[in-house]
DNA sequence: TCCTGTAAGTGAATACCATTAACTTAATGA
DNA sequence: TCATTAAGTTAATGGTATTCACTTACAGGA
C-alpha cells in the first residue's frame, strides 16, 4: 500500500495536530516521538514531513492552536463576567491560574517550552514576515482590563503597558514557580498558593484606589 | 591507554561539572552532548558515567553549582546594600533581573528546564532524604527583605510568606517572558522592559507605606 | 482513452545521541 | 606475588529525528 485511494485519504495536517496536541498534553513533548504522533493520525511518520518541516513546526502549531483556543474561551468567560473592572482583572487571573495548573503540559508548551520560541525565531529569521506570535495578544487583552482599572480609580499614573506587563509577570512567574515546585509548597497545594500570589497582587492594586 | 595512572589522573567530577557549566552556558543544554562534556575534561563520554548516573544528573549538578554561585553574588552584592528596607528589596529585584538577562542559558537550567527538577523528583522518589533543593533559600532572603520591609511600614497586614513568592513570581515571570520575547518587545530592549516591571511592582509597594 | 508529470505516501537508510557491555590495565592489600 | 577492585577504554545497543529512493494514484492534455 503505497498511497491511498481518493476515497480512503485522511486530513493528515489536521489530525496530527489534533492527536500531537492530545499526546503532548497527555505526557509532555518529550515523551512523544513522531511515530506515536503518525500512528495516531494513521500514517507513518515520515508522511508528517510533507505537511510540517520538524518537529519543531508541529510543536509550534499545537502552540497556535492551543492559544486560539484560550482565547475562544477567554472571550466566551468575558462575556458573562461582571462590568467591574477591579473584580474582572482579579477574576482574569485567577482564571489564568486556574488553565494553566489544569493543563500543564499545554502551558508548558505555549508558555515554557523553547522550542515553539526557537521556532518562531526560524521562520523570522528566513524571512517569514507574517510569522506573528499569536501569543502577544495575551498581553493586549490585559492591558484593556488595567485600562478599564485605571478609570475606575485605581493604578493612577502607572503607565498601562508596564502595568498589563508587570501583570502578566505574576500571574506567569507564580504558575511557572508552581510548575517546578519552587516556592513553600512543602505542606499547601499549588493552587492555594497561586491563587495566594494573585491576591496579593490585587491587595496592592486595591490600595491604589483614590 | 587503557587507564591513566595516579599521577596522569585528572578530577573528572569537578572538571565535569565546570565543563559542563560553561558548555551549557554557552550554548544551552540541548546543544551539548555528553561527548562535547568528555571532550572538555579530556576523557571519554562513558567514564562520565562513572560519577553521574546520566546526562540530567549532570544538569543538576550544573544547577546546584549555579545557585551556590548565585547567593555568594547576592551575598557579596548584599552586605554593599544601604539599611533602607525599601530600597533593598528594590535593588535585589534589579540585581535579580540582571543575572537572569546577563546569564541566559544559566539561569534556564537553573529555573526554567525540567531536567533539573525531573533529577530532582527521581532523587526523592528513591527516598533520598537530603535530595534538597537549593533554590529554595532563595525565597527565604526574599521573605528576609519583605520582613524588614514590614518592619519600615510597608506591606502591612499582607502574609510575608505570600508577599514573598508574589514578589519571587514578578521578578521569575517577567526574566522567563522576556527570555520567550513575550511582552511589548517590538521597541523597547528586554533589559529595560523587565527592570521596569521591578519598579512598577515597587511603586505598588511604595503606596502601602503608612 | 492513453500518456505523462506531479502529489502523497511507503519502507529502508542515515546520522546522532545517550547509555550499556565487554574488556584492559592500574592500584591496592593480604 | 597475586587476586580483587577501580577507572578507564573501545565497541555495541537502542531510540529518534530526518532523508532517500521508490511506488502508486491522480489530474490534465493529446
Amino acid at each position: 500500500m503505497v498511497r491511498p485511494r481518493k476515497d480512503e485519504r485522511i486530513d493528515i495536517k489536521t489530525r496530527a495536530v489534533e492527536s500531537a496536541a492530545r499526546l503532548f498534553v497527555e505526557r509532555g513533548t518529550d515523551a512523544v516521538t513522531m511515530q506515536d504522533i503518525a500512528a495516531e493520525v494513521g500514517c507513518r511518520a515520515p508522511a508528517l514531513y510533507r505537511y510540517f518541516p520538524n518537529k519543531e513546526a508541529l510543536l509550534l502549531a499545537v502552540h497556535d492552536d492551543g492559544f486560539r483556543r484560550l482565547y475562544a474561551h477567554k472571550a466566551a468567560a468575558g462575556r458573562t463576567a461582571g462590568d467591574d473592572a477591579y473584580e474582572r482583572l482579579r477574576l482574569g487571573g485567577l482564571a489564568y491560574v486556574r488553565f494553566a495548573l489544569e493543563n500543564p503540559n499545554l502551558y508548558e508548551l505555549m508558555f515554557i517550552e523553547r522550542g515553539p520560541f526557537l521556532r518562531l525565531n526560524a521562520l523570522r529569521a528566513a524571512g517569514n514576515a507574517e510569522a506573528e506570535d499569536i501569543g502577544q495578544r495575551s498581553l493586549e487583552f490585559l492591558k484593556t482590563s488595567i485600562l478599564a482599572c485605571q478609570k475606575s480609580g485605581y493604578l493612577e499614573g502607572l503607565d498601562p503597558d508596564a502595568a498589563a506587563f508587570t501583570f502578566w509577570s505574576v500571574v506567569h512567574g507564580a504558575v511557572s514557580l508552581a510548575l517546578r515546585r519552587r516556592g513553600p509548597f512543602h505542606a499547601v497545594e499549588p493552587e492555594r498558593i497561586v491563587a495566594q500570589a494573585v491576591e496579593t497582587m490585587m491587595a496592592l492594586v486595591a490600595r491604589t484606589s483614590r
